[in-house]
DNA sequence: CTGAAAGCGCTTACAG
DNA sequence: CTGAAAGCGCTTACAG
């Protein structure tokens, strides 16, 4: 049973009207007498029409549709960014064309130019930004918001996590606590925020006489961070604390201290970033900065809708500024395996309600 | 900087060839000259032409897209969802278009409305889908695939967790570890997961003579579950085992035992449901049914776009038959908290990939 | 307040 | 193999 599609035209036709008509009085222009409105509004709810978006978008030049371009679908940074992006995007009526590619610069490409006449908009993750030309080349003629993202120049306004700062706070945090060695379990170098991060550890530990930092490579994941654990026991000078780049990480190496016989914070103190869920789960709970992606992704995505309606929409290269790269600092979360609380209110504290 | 939009009659201008010969050498028809072929591609690139979606659209009737309405995009199943939809939509070529709603009736119907002339296909989770007349008042003329939605009757595809399965497997595993007074902390009775898997737990202990089985309320959160836990403990009868309708809850409940200084599993076993990737690492780790929620998401989507492609889309309730309610069995996990071993291989099992 | 008509940017029979 | 033309389903000046 292939149920016919209704148009505007039905909708005139049955209620006697001009297409035109039936196109104010559903889109709510004031130039439509009351009964007339009303009678249009009748029939075509009776007709069960709506309208055909492709067509709408066509004429009208405006989609209601922001495009999202992102890495990747995996883990929880991008599912909390999926999240505050669509919060954002729902609350002021847009929908949210989600077009994630594998790490493929041609890939990417590809899915960039795909989003002309789909989208009104574009919010952009890229580790290709940092490559010259690759944004002005591939982007359509679009406001663009980028996420998170590493560019050539400062040329489109950007929203990221202040990983530097991050990195520093938890130094100094580490160093405040009394810890002079400290081993920092670094993430891939082709990350923007491991570059960050590491960064900041580095400046931390430089601007602390008497300070002490050795790196550790990783790669942003448990496994990784268990080897690195196991190389800094095996290592002839034990650090006073560790730092790991992301909690992943640190979770892998509390277990590589947990199977060695090593106690946290006892015997070395262990702080991760991100705070993910598990960080306040495990034995000790672990000490962290909390990133709020969610947040993250729906202020850019304000940003974006408020170039869009002021049709301010320069979206080339030239209007952006510094004043345009808004950094979000992430917040220092002291638990257990620093010293801090174990286990704060855990069990007690009412969680989001989690479908099934 | 408003760069001014190419069109395809820039192309078409620029390589001295109509419009007509531009698309098909673009969209790679055969009938094309093999020097205007290159010539056209040439061309199109250097102007850095690409088409315009809506335009397309409109005119081939197809837009390479798949809607995907979802009740909302909190917590890991919905995360897990949209990322096996989207390696679905991407392995096949397609864009994906995200629209969360509120839990309001009104607006799944008009997010459901809004998709025509957007998308080509459906994939639907709707908590509405029980209310005879919904789905037929409400979607578009298109092909549709429900996921985890219980249907008023059978009448279109549909994707789901067999729970009420997991549930009597989970049951009768409590109960081959010999525990015979079972206590279940159920989830909100709104919820259809939640539903079924208490369903599926009294079928289990009503087939089982000696066994017995007690309810406790719960609404899938940590907090209901440390509720339920000090409700069962200050019961007369205590339980040998704790089954809980989800994990989080089973953790609330964990706490609360903890606090209360039972053993688990010594003096009570404890089982939860989902697999989220706390359940590993919580003392003791929880066994539970694991579900892959990615798996279902791509089986659905694949089942979309088959039906998209093989042009039988019929999109009214009459197509589908029971054969076309495909469940999907979640598999036993068994760990710590049930007398399994203590947190398997963490730290060393390598784990995905996680951004940050 | 209303309608006829042009136009949005493509694709696709239809001729040739 | 190629082009002129119709058409996809809307919106929006332009007249009246």
């Amino acid at each position: 049973m292939q149920r016919q599609a209704i148009t505007i035209r039905d909708v005139a036709r049955e209620a006697g009207v001009s297409v035109a008509t039936v196109s104010r009085a559903l889109n709510g222009h004031a130039n439509v007498a009351e009964p007339v409105r009303r009678l249009v509004h009748e029939v075509a709810q009776r007709l069960r029409y709506s309208p055909h978006g492709a067509a709408r978008s066509l004429s009208s030049r405006s989609t209601q549709t922001i495009g999202v371009v992102l890495p990747d679908l995996h883990g929880e940074f991008f599912s909390e960014l999926i999240r505050g992006i669509g919060a954002g995007a729902r609350a002021r009526r847009r929908h949210m064309l989600l077009s994630s590619y594998h790490g493929d610069r041609e890939q990417q490409a590809a899915a960039l130019r795909a989003m002309r006449g789909r989208v009104d908009g574009l919010l952009v993750m890229s580790p290709f930004a940092d490559q010259p030309g690759f944004l002005e080349e591939n982007l359509p003629p679009l406001p663009t918001v980028l996420v998170n993202t590493q560019q050539a120049e400062v040329a489109w306004p950007a929203f990221e996590i202040d990983n530097h700062a991050g990195a520093v706070a938890m130094t100094n945090h580490l160093l405040s606590l009394g810890h002079r060695r400290i081993a920092f379990i670094a993430g891939p170098a082709h990350n923007y925020d491991a570059r960050e991060r590491l960064r900041g550890f580095r400046e931390a530990i430089a601007a602390h006489p008497g300070a002490q930092g050795s790196e550790y490579e990783g790669e942003f994941d448990e496994a990784s961070g268990h080897r690195a654990g196991r190389r800094i026991l095996a290592g002839d000078a034990r650090p006073d604390a560790v730092f790991a780049a992301n909690d992943m990480m640190a979770l892998g190496c509390l277990y590589a201290f947990a199977q060695a016989g090593v106690r946290v914070p006892q015997d070395i103190a262990l702080a991760g970033f991100d705070d993910i869920p598990l960080a306040r789960f495990v034995h000790p709970s672990l000490t962290t900065m909390r990133v709020s992606i969610a947040q993250l992704g729906g202020r850019a995505v304000e940003r974006l809708l408020d170039q869009i309606e002021t049709g301010a929409d320069a979206n080339g290269p030239v209007s952006a500024s510094d004043a345009d790269r808004q950094v979000m600092a992430p917040e220092l979360v002291v638990r257990a395996s620093c010293g801090g609380p174990e286990h704060p209110a855990s069990g007690t504290e009412p969680r989001e309600n989690t479908k099934a």
